[in-house]
Order: C-alpha cells, then sequence, then structure tokens
DNA sequence: ATAGTTGGTTACTAATAGAAACTAGATGAC
DNA sequence: GTCATCTAGTTTCTATTAGTAACCAACTAT
C-alpha cells in the first residue's frame, strides 16, 4: 500500500502535521545529539514552555520517534532519546535546519524588499 | 555572521516558524513540480482553505521563497512559482514528504502500540 | 438572467499556543 | 524547622491562530 500526502484522508497527512511543526523539529534535531532529560530539552530549546514541551514529546512518542525512559532515582529522572525510526528522521530534518542558518541573510533581504514594496503600495 | 536556530533571539526561528509548517511544506513541495495558480494550487492540495493558502503564499513570497506573477487576462491569473531560494529549500523537503509516505506502516504500527499501553494503564 | 470562472477578503467560531502558577516528594542551605 | 531547589510534569486562563462559510468584483458562456 502507498500513500500520498497531498490526499486529505491520508494518514501521511497526520505525520506531516506532528512533524511540520516547528518545536518537534527542534527537538528531534536536538536528540539527535543525544539522550536528554526534560529539563534539559528545556533548557537548550528557550522559549518552549513545559506544557507544550510535554504535547510534543507525547506526540513523538506515539508516533514512535523517541523513546521515554523513567528512572526510579529521586527526583525521578526521565530521559528521552530518538528510536531508529526518528533517527532514520532527523536524518533529513537536520538539512533542514542548516539551510534554515545557512540561508538567513538572504531570506531577511527578501523580507525588508517585500516590506517596502508593500508600504510603497499603501 | 553565524545564526543558531535553538536561540530564541535568533532570525531563523522565524523562518522555521513558517518553514515548519504542514502547508506550507505542501505548498512548497508541489511548486518544486512546477508554477502553479491559486486555485489549481488549492484542488491540488484539499483541505487547505483559501484563507488560509493566501496567508501562507504571502509568508512565503514575503520570505523570498516563492514569486507571485499577476496576469493582466480576464479574469487575471496568478501563477506561482519558486524562487532559487525556495528551490534550494525544496531540495530538503522532498525527502521529508517521502519519509513520512514511506514510514507510515511503521508510524500507525507505534501508534496502536501506544494507545494500547495507554488505555491498559488506564 | 443565471451560473461559473478568476483570486482573493471578511466575519465568525473552534481549536490551539503560550504564560504563569501549582503539584509532589526528596535534598540541601540557613 | 522551614525555605528554597531539584525532578517532571499538570492546570488554568488568555491570546493567537486555524478553519468554515459567505461574500466581493469583473468577466464569459449558456
Amino acid at each position: 500500500m502507498s500513500y500520498d500526502v497531498y490526499d486529505s484522508e491520508c494518514p501521511a497527512r497526520a505525520v506531516l502535521d506532528h512533524v511540520g511543526d516547528k518545536w518537534a523539529l527542534l527537538v528531534l534535531h536536538r536528540l539527535s545529539q543525544g539522550s536528554t532529560r526534560f529539563n534539559a530539552l528545556r533548557r537548550d530549546i528557550p522559549g518552549l514552555s513545559q506544557k507544550v514541551m510535554s504535547q510534543v514529546l507525547k506526540r513523538l512518542e506515539r508516533d514512535g520517534l523517541i523513546n521515554r525512559q523513567a528512572f526510579p532515582t529521586v527526583p525521578v529522572t526521565v530521559e528521552y532519546s530518538l528510536t531508529g525510526l526518528g533517527e532514520c528522521l532527523t536524518a533529513n530534518v537536520g538539512p533542514l535546519l542548516r539551510w534554515a542558518e545557512a540561508n538567513m541573510e538572504q531570506i531577511k533581504a527578501a523580507q525588508s524588499a517585500y516590506d517596502a514594496r508593500v508600504v510603497e503600495a499603501a
């Protein structure tokens, strides 16, 4: 059976909803650098609130992209890591992030030019 | 000057907000297959409303990823196409969509297993 | 006349994102 | 003793966004 992301009934659309998410992309990329605990992840990704992070982690775990492992320490520590499937995905996410970093100057220039055009038209 | 997507003040974060968007990914991928008009794009991507599409296209145009060209036909037709920058980006988006399509079976299995575990725990 | 085409915008509502406070159970500082 | 801090979250509330449906102008074909 094959899937087509353009089909709105396709379950791949649901996955794209998770993968095509700024926080999920950042979390996956961070985990590709090694297993990380909840709060460490939060410190590494400023701006991501505890609530949203907990939601993102649950979705990614449900999709089989990350593992959640709780250790009975005091206080309990929880470690998140990529599954094989997740690793396979992050191989495709890395280039996207590197592209964003590498092409920022061009994008900022395009935005300024666009804004100037809009102001002129108004 | 270099950028770091983990920095919440980094403008690359703003771009990631646009790129890390399910509709933007689909639109960019569709345009990588050739220039397309507004309504044709809408027909090709079922589930994407006119309002959201118009917003997505404006953001992508502002970021310098797509061109908007209006022809003075009757009624006016508008053609959207990738810029050089956009083409460069979609080279990284394609693999992501293909990954989603290729790994759906595994993801669905993971979701079922997760849901079964959650029900059992409840 | 009426329906259909083009590319949008507007108004309204439902869902989500985000900020801030709170939980519990144990440890360390004063 | 008690106050602050660590852990990993949850809860509550509000602000933003996503989505649905209707509407717009200008024109064509029936």
